[in-house]
DNA sequence: CACAATTAGATTGCGCACAATTTAATTTAT
DNA sequence: ATAAATTAAATTGTGCGCAATCTAATTGTG
């Protein structure tokens, strides 16, 4: 009986974290969606933007290695960041495995109208920047341990 | 000069928070998966047991609202369940608009199975219940104040 | 040098997530 | 009581996210 119970309890608790999480992040994606469609670009498409932003011709490994995905998520969204001109992807000479995504200057160019998003999100979280820093590090910190596990 | 290195910096502190919560529900979707395996449930399937097992006979609407989903994303994910036996669908004689699900024998015994999710969750997570608690009330306090927001 | 192992990216298939639309039932306002 | 508005699900179409598999290039080893 009290067995019983406690075992619901921990299936509930364990479900708040994880589900806080993970609707938080669907949360987040609602706000961002109206800010990003003016940009023509979904939530992952922005974060690859993101990542070219701070530094081009990165391989796609690179861009994977920062956001956690991978070739199977990664090459049809760089596909479609190409047909839509904001990227360019080039076999590399140096290693031929390698594929080299460069912006263009239309993606170069977008990083102006980008500029707008981050304090749209920081007005709609109503949070303070201290506040949203800490949170962030301690999220982190909590993934870290959690991306630490999958390598054994 | 020093415009566009602020612009920059914000550019990136709006990247983290979403994007922490972002890579931190799929490092925990990762940590999920081996565990959900074995019950044959997806993460979104195991939330829709959770919710099941806390409340039997629910309609699809109170699902939805208890996970932010809409009959979209839910109305597949619950035939799939349909298909394992787990759930049954049936139309509210009362109000025939709603679809009624219930646990099946099998769906309701894969609770038992359901509770060594949460003790592995806890010890991958490597945190204390407390410091998780405290984690999970800030999350889903800045979950509400963006949800918050989509409400105008 | 040759051959096995590794690596980068692409491809296929499945299951969300969500916008937009459709259908049918119920509620409300007239 | 009937028409208009609302509501619940289902459906369609697009874009992730990831496992599994495949191809081609590179690296490591004997």
């Amino acid at each position: 009986m009290a067995r019983k119970h406690a075992a619901d309890i921990s299936l509930r608790l364990d479900n708040q974290l994880c589900f806080a999480v993970y609707s938080t992040a669907h949360a987040f994606n609602r706000v961002y969606k109206p800010l990003l469609d003016r940009l023509g670009l979904t939530y992952p498409q922005y974060l690859v933007m993101l990542v070219l932003w701070e530094r081009d011709g990165v391989p796609v490994k690179g861009i994977g290695e920062r956001l956690f995905l991978d070739s199977g998520t990664l090459t049809p969204l760089l596909k479609r960041l190409e047909a839509a001109e904001l990227i360019q992807r080039t076999r590399s000479t140096e290693d031929e495995r390698q594929v080299l995504i460069a912006l263009t200057p239309k993606g170069e160019a977008l990083r102006e109208k980008a500029r707008a998003v981050p304090q749209a999100i920081l007005a709609a979280s109503a949070c303070s920047v201290g506040e949203l820093v800490a949170m962030k590090n301690e999220i982190v910190a909590l993934r870290d341990k959690l991306n630490g596990v999958l390598g054994e």
